[in-house]
DNA sequence: AACTCGGGGCG
DNA sequence: CGCCCAGAGTT
């Protein structure tokens, strides 16, 4: 169980309620208590701004003013309502779920988090924010404000990211909470990460809850939320060879499963540690093909970032010295000019793109 | 646990 | 332009 101060918890509290009430913002979905428009808000703005999302809110409350409507319309209007907003599934999921509320709870939004938890697209943040501020239900919603304000309040070190720790913040939310106050409560917390508890430059001149701030205390509030670095892509030292039969290249499927499964490629492979290039070359295509090839020249140099990979890819011209290709549903030799039938991974088809000249 | 989905703001 | 933002579902 995470460490922090309850005294301060309990007053930064009741200076965050006290804070927004005084300076919220006035947002149109603020002036309702319908919670299914609550609902739509809160969907809306995950990793969407404010700004953005009210046009969009306000079209769609017009035409799809209730949880019957929206779950009857077609799903091509649902998106076309959606279109520019991004994350397109928060827009199905959000009809499915829909559905599925006037098929379970006739039409009503549920007001328990596991009847929340259990509709589509609805996870722990936006159970949460549904169940306090439609409902009034003492529970937290933690967001990626409230992962920023809480780690600089309390300074905690928990990386962000790890799925557990979110537990962590759940548990001081919930007990930052002035009972029977967690729709202001929470959304306070959120509006403060919003405006003044913000990522880069935080506005702690005007934050009300400065003083229980341990972050501040120690002027390391830029260091907070910890969020372990994503590491960059490795670098891969990859080879392809340009094999040739007159007008045809050899080109093979990639395996079923694994990195750009089921696509074609020249064949070619790694670098291994201690190999250069030309010896790597040769050895791919030694073990996958059992001919002897000798790179003769430098065709290309192309480039590719994947998530987790960087690949350098060296392309040479190579002519087989030993052994004859054995073809195979696989294997193929391909006319230059039929090569487009075939889908690349994007760095072979910017070799691809580049055999023009052979034309 | 790692990857995917998108558009927008910021330096 | 590249980097950052960070909910939920999928694998």
């Amino acid at each position: 169980m995470i460490e922090f101060d309850r005294k301060a918890a309990r007053t930064a509290g009741l200076g965050l309620l006290a804070w927004y009430e005084a300076n919220k913002r006035d947002l149109p979905w603020r002036r309702l208590r319908d919670p299914y428009a609550i609902w739509v808000s809160e969907t809306m703005l995950q990793q969407t701004r404010v700004e953005t999302v009210i046009p969009y809110w306000e079209r769609w409350l017009t035409l799809f003013p209730t949880v019957e409507a929206l779950a009857q319309a077609l799903e091509s209007d649902v998106l076309k309502a959606w279109e520019g907003l991004g994350y397109y599934s928060r827009a199905r999921n959000l009809q499915k779920a829909a559905q599925a509320v006037c098929e379970r709870h006739a039409g009503v939004v549920p007001d328990t988090l596991d009847e929340m938890r259990a509709l589509p697209g609805v996870g722990p943040y936006t159970a949460g924010a549904v169940l306090s501020i439609a409902y009034d239900r003492d529970v937290p919603a933690v967001d990626g404000n409230v992962f920023r304000v809480l780690s600089r309040l309390f300074l905690i070190e928990e990386d962000i990211m790890k799925p557990k720790s979110r537990k962590t913040f759940e548990s001081i939310a919930a007990y930052m909470i002035p009972e029977g106050r967690a729709a202001s409560f929470n959304q306070g917390l959120m509006e403060l990460g919003a405006t003044v508890c913000i990522p880069k430059n935080p506005r702690c001149h005007n934050c009300p809850v400065q003083e229980t701030c341990m972050a501040f205390a120690e002027g390391v509030q830029e260091e907070f939320p910890v969020k372990e670095k994503k590491k960059p892509p490795r670098p891969v030292d990859m080879t392809a060879a340009l094999l040739r039969d007159g007008d045809q290249l050899l080109i093979r499927r990639r395996p079923d499963t694994g990195l750009l499964a089921g696509l074609w490629e020249f064949p070619g492979g790694e670098r291994a540690e201690g190999e250069t290039l030309e010896q790597a070359l040769v050895r791919h295509l030694q073990e996958a093909h059992g001919i002897t090839v000798q790179p003769e020249s430098l065709f290309a140099t192309v480039e590719h970032t994947f998530s987790h990979l960087h690949w350098t890819m060296r392309v040479y011209d190579c002519a087989i010295v030993e052994g004859t290709v054995r073809v195979s549903e696989d294997v193929r030799w391909v006319p230059v000019d039929k090569l487009e039938d075939y889908a690349f991974p994007v760095a072979h088809g910017k070799i691809v793109k580049q055999l023009g000249g052979l034309l």
